[in-house]
DNA sequence: TTTAAATATTGATATATTTGCATCTGATCG
DNA sequence: CGATCAGATGCAAATATATCAATATTTAAA
């Protein structure tokens, strides 16, 4: 498909895909969701060492703009990727950034 | 390479980039630029409808963080894509986003 | 060298995003 | 039920981004 072909509201949803994982906190917490992991808004309040709230928050975001669903896990909500080809695509844009 | 391996500096670095693309009018302009295209200033301007300084200024962020580079010719600068890798990348993202 | 065209930059304003704190909600477990 | 724990939300301050209009800079051509 020919990105010139997209019509404008898909430009826009790619955009805001985009956008929601645009944010070094965000993309850091794609870097522990490979491969079917799943964690809790504490487990990454603690790993990225930010406020809870600022988890939440964050998780929020990536879960709004479809890039993460969750799921009741007794007192917890496990958040996970939810299309397995965002690991290409943050692999494809971890290559492309730092090569 | 795993993300999850990236260093803080990497992943800001990962998150700049696809922030530079994660716009609508700047996603826009990389579609204008598949497969060697090479487009001024005033090319983006008109095709887009912006003010001529709103284009200047979204491909000097595109070139800023490494998207896109430019070249004179005559009184004109063309832009186009830097890496090829990005073609690649925006196929990635427009198929995550579209599918 | 003067002029005009094409870009780039600056300044101002409007808008959006990020963050932490405090608080609220809701589910679980005793 | 009632206490507690995990998460979500509201708010406010700080910061960042987007946009246009005006101006400056650079290049090409006359």
């Amino acid at each position: 498909m020919e990105l010139y072909a997209l019509k404008q509201e898909e430009v826009e949803k790619a955009a805001n895909m985009i956008k929601a994982i645009s944010h070094p906190m965000r993309l850091a917490i794609l870097g522990y969701l490979g491969e079917g992991k799943r964690l809790s808004v504490t487990e990454i309040h603690n790993l990225l060492h930010i406020e809870q709230s600022t988890a939440s928050h964050h998780l929020g975001i990536l879960k709004d703009k479809g890039i993460l669903a969750s799921t009741r896990q007794g007192k917890s909500t496990l958040y996970y990727l939810k299309n397995e080809n965002l690991s290409k695509l943050v692999r494809c844009i971890s290559e492309c950034a730092c090569e």
